[in-house]
DNA sequence: TGAAATAGGACTAATTTTATACTATATTGT
DNA sequence: ACAATATAGTATAAAATTAGTCCTATTTCA
């Protein structure tokens, strides 16, 4: 439905406090509890997403008593879109749209579908777009007049 | 899943099909039959599809033998936002974007919530990028390179 | 060494999306 | 008038995705 999922709405809400709380030295760690009881989220749900995050590398985890969540990434070289990737898996603006050559989902009229093409191009400009917003421009409010959605090199 | 359904994307092929066989006056029309058949697209869902598309205003719909739809709105004024509202509902880039004051989705922690406003602006510019880009621009290739997501103006 | 707290992994439930079917109504052409 | 073809509306079934739960393994600290 062109919307987030509720689990990244969490991972952003995440990374935000992670990003408050501790410096990019990484010593430091916030559990998942923590983190949920603050912004009173289910804390299961936090958990998942937390480790989701912990698999892409996003950020890194300790275990046990004390363990916890610190960010494995400078938040000025943290994409949105490596988040995005990471909860929802690797970001498509529609099914046809991945790498691969002629066969990809196997849409039976790739041949002959009138916005293949304008479809990949909206995909490569939004991915773009998100590849260009850090955490930390997300989370300063530098964030974003896409200007003009018209192009100039029309790839 | 920040992804266009497959209902937008038949939308798109069967207006990429009216755009490309009739023209603006409006007098002609092709069938959900036509069009399903031209690209191998299920009968039934095409169908659904250009009634959602009718009720929203974006076709208009002949009835009977020789019946069918055509293009209600000039390419060069229909955005793919409208597009994208007519069958997906209103776009919401998250849950908790919509105008009404305090009480939105009843999220529990809208008060705190520290991406509150930053999903905000993503979802502005997101709406504006794609109320800017038409129908005639998509199909003609005049897509976008959505420059910078940093701010000029920052809200 | 044992209890408490934590992340990791597998699994289930709920929701949304996708697809189909059926009935009613309207229009065309013979 | 009648048969054929089309949209309109509604309902329903199947599949895929998302949301949420449970149990296991690891670490700390008393």
């Amino acid at each position: 439905m062109l919307a987030l999922t509720r689990k990244t709405d969490y991972a952003l809400v995440a990374l935000a406090y992670l990003d408050k709380h501790f410096d990019a030295t990484g010593k430091g760690a916030a559990s998942a509890r923590e983190i949920a009881s603050e912004y009173a989220l289910p804390l299961p749900l936090m958990r998942n997403v937390l480790k989701q995050l912990a698999q892409a590398g996003v950020v890194r985890s300790a275990r046990g008593a004390r363990g916890g969540y610190g960010l494995a990434i400078d938040p000025h070289c943290l994409t949105v879109m490596e988040i995005i990737d990471a909860i929802e898996g690797p970001f498509r603006f529609a099914p046809c749209v991945d790498g691969l050559p002629v066969v990809d989902q196997g849409c039976p009229i790739e041949c002959i579908c009138p916005i293949r093409e304008p479809i990949r191009r909206l995909h490569s400009s939004l991915r773009c777009f998100f590849e260009q917003l850090t955490l930390a421009d997300l989370l300063a409010g530098k964030t974003q007049t896409m200007l003009n959605p018209l192009a100039i090199a029309n790839t």
